[in-house]
DNA sequence: ATTCGTGTTTCAAA
DNA sequence: GTTTGAAACACGAA
């Protein structure tokens, strides 16, 4: 389940799992992941970054560039729905399983990445530097869409995710359907805390339980996916509506500062 | 047996 | 600009 900070995950065990590990050959078994460029050559992997959702396996002269989409994910076991192998020299292989087969591979030459990520119009980050709230109005404050529905325009701020807008919103106390351009310097104020203070809690918490669907593990979320449930803030029932055709999870009585 | 819904993101269309 | 809906794809649930 792909939010932010799974690919932040992702890139950390990748980072763990390939570099340094001697050149490293990656093998389709899926060709319709390689959605543009080439495989290129078995090479060291130098650093994976991360560019919001993006994850970049830096090679000398080329690199692959991952998205995981929905459902794609990173592992040290072979199973159903892998789609692609990453094998290092030295050391045990990677296999990129992606059961939706939305998940992208592009395979980039180094002086065609400005532009390839450029071609993406992607806004800047708001985590882990916590923005201000002159930040945030700047960003999302001149639209008239409603807040939850602005937090996810990834040419304004790159990285948010649905799930990661009714959290925030519902951390922030701040409505989803409020017109972003209302939201005074305090809420957004607010929401540039609650972006850190989400991203960062379940970096902590997924570090231990992996993802609740996938693993069928518990829901670490505070309001998405809990519809009926009591709120934990005030107990009352949480919401859920839909936005331009996705999920909103939020409080109807404390959610309106 | 179909249809619906699903965490992503972009794109076309109204 | 805004807003909605569809599309990419596969699969489990209703």
């Amino acid at each position: 389940m792909p939010e932010l900070a799974e690919v932040e995950i992702a890139r950390r065990a990748l980072a763990t799992w390939l570099v340094g590990q001697g050149a490293v050959r990656l093998t389709l078994r899926d060709p319709r992941l390689l959605k543009s460029g080439e495989l290129g050559p078995p090479s060291p992997v130098a650093s994976v970054r991360r560019r919001a959702k993006i994850l970049v396996l830096e090679r000398p002269g080329h690199s692959w560039i991952v998205h995981l989409r929905m459902t794609g994910r990173f592992s040290r076991h072979d199973g159903p729905g892998v789609r692609a192998v990453l094998s290092p020299q030295d050391g045990e292989p990677v296999y990129f399983a992606d059961t939706r087969c939305l998940g992208e591979l592009h395979g980039v030459h180094t002086r065609d990445q400005p532009a390839w990520f450029a071609a993406r119009k992607l806004g800047p980050e708001p985590w882990p530097e916590q923005r201000p709230a002159s930040w945030w109005q700047d960003q999302l404050g001149g639209l008239r869409t409603p807040v939850k529905v602005a937090l996810l325009r990834q040419d304004r701020v790159a990285g948010l995710g649905n799930i990661a807008a009714s959290e925030i919103l519902w951390r922030a106390q701040v409505s989803p359907t409020r017109p972003a351009r209302e939201l005074d310097p305090q809420a957004w104020s607010r929401i540039g805390r609650e972006t850190i203070a989400h991203l960062d809690h379940l970096l902590a918490v997924e570090d231990v339980e992996i993802a609740y669907v996938t693993q069928g593990g518990e829901n670490p979320f505070l309001v998405y996916g809990r519809a009926g449930e009591p709120c934990p803030r005030c107990g009352a029932g949480i919401a859920r509506t839909v936005q331009s055709g996705r999920s909103t999870f939020a409080c109807p009585a404390c959610q309106d500062r």
